[in-house]
DNA sequence: CGCGGATCATTTGTCAGACATTTAACCGGA
DNA sequence: TCCGGTTAAATGTCTGACAAATGATCCGCG
């Protein structure tokens, strides 16, 4: 547990760094109460805006939660998974919409963590899985779909596979990946695919994944990968040619 | 694009959220200087102080950076990989510690994810991952390390293999998993791991690695994984005993 | 005319004090 | 005993001010 030495001009990033650690190396437990703002002003030598600021960061990351009135205060957060799916989905479709992340490699990553879940979903998956992954199936039938709502039915048929892996630290792990990466690989394929084949592969998956024949799930997501591969190539030369 | 319409009774949080909303819509782009905090206090109708704490909250996300001096203000930061890891590996850290995650359901995703990792690393991997693994195997073997170093060690090898997929994307993923959860486990099981079975399976990895060998890694990892999983199950068996 | 240094304006960082609002706990009366 | 008002403590917000950093500007000198 090495401390960040690493000259935080700022009075309250400093102040956060260390009720950070504090909390991260478990001096300080789930569901304490922090000094009040007045005590820590106190304690670290500098006025209450700045303390403010420096719990606003924390509770930025979830890291804390605050109450008001008498015996409120800032209490460590036990942090859930729910409370971190946000801001694992803000952060991918950031890095992914602003970073040099190239539509093959985002494509890649997400179709080998989400193959990773396979074996484990074709053991555990139950009829709850089955039934959201039918309900989204149906639903990608209707032609009059609009194409953003094919895409959040698209999501949530994946959301639906890799929950059906039973762990929830899989779950959130690929919350970036589904609820972050497709939407935007979905935002630049739309124009170009073919939803007839999404539904064909989608088909394929669900009735593998029914027979728990994980090799077959594995296939058909390896195709769908080398289908959505080939779409989003074929846009961005079409873009290129475009802009020639 | 929905709005958070979700009564956020603060006011330095709605501000923040609605100047996130703009940054992942794509209303701000990278490098785009926000208007200074004089100015947002009036746009917002707030005073100085709440649009600070507002600004500090997308501070801590890493969506902006500020400087000082004429001409400095806040600005939409470009998110990179290494901004996030930290992130990634605090989250990751804490759901792990404080989450009522089993230990089985950890190590369960870690090495699924790790082995995602494998049929890309086999076929890239190059002379420098293979040099840094064979380097920490080195002093994996050293009898007088200590357990920290070793821990490290270890963190660094599994690091150099999924670096080896040559993917940013799955790369940035697995930091949460190789430096968050895989040190966890090991301040778990050090009192009980034999460090020759580790070491023994880290060459097979190695070598398997060396030959490009995707099946042998793949294996050398499950076999990692049961060893891991029975040395958690052993010490958890012990502190329950010892509570009774 | 060119250039270097002093000055200035702008902006964030920090502080002090005050008031508003919320909430739990306390206390007194029916 | 129970109910309701009062009170105190804590966060939320505002005002105003000064410090510090930093780029731009201007002036004087060579």
């Amino acid at each position: 547990m090495k401390k960040s030495s690493t000259i935080p001009a700022d009075l309250s990033a400093r102040i956060a760094g260390e009720i950070r650690d504090a909390i991260i190396s478990g001096r300080l437990i789930v569901d304490e109460r922090l000094p009040s703002e007045a005590e820590l002003a106190n304690q670290f030598k500098v006025s209450r805006p700045t303390v403010r600021e420096a719990l606003k960061r924390l509770a930025a990351q979830s890291l804390i939660r605050t109450q008001r009135g008498a015996s409120g205060g800032a209490f460590v957060n036990r942090l859930r998974f729910e409370d971190a799916y946000g801001q694992m989905i803000t952060t991918s479709t950031l890095l992914l919409s602003m970073n040099e992340v190239s539509f093959d490699v985002a494509c890649e990553a997400r179709f080998a963590m989400e193959r990773a879940c396979v074996p484990l979903a074709t053991a555990r998956r139950d009829a709850a899985h089955l039934e959201r992954m039918r309900i989204e199936l149906d639903r990608q039938a209707q032609p009059d779909l609009t194409d953003e709502d094919f895409c959040s039915s698209d999501v949530a048929f994946h959301r639906a596979l890799v929950d059906g892996a039973g762990n929830p630290a899989l779950s959130y792990q690929l919350a970036g990946v589904v609820e972050g990466m497709l939407p935007l690989m979905n935002m630049i394929t739309f124009t170009a695919r073919s939803r007839e084949n999404i539904q064909q592969l989608h088909g394929e998956i669900f009735d593998a994944l029914v027979r728990r024949d994980s090799d077959s799930v594995t296939n058909a997501l390896s195709e769908l990968e080398r289908y959505t591969l080939r779409l989003g190539r074929q846009v961005i030369v079409a873009r290129n040619k475009k802009s020639d």
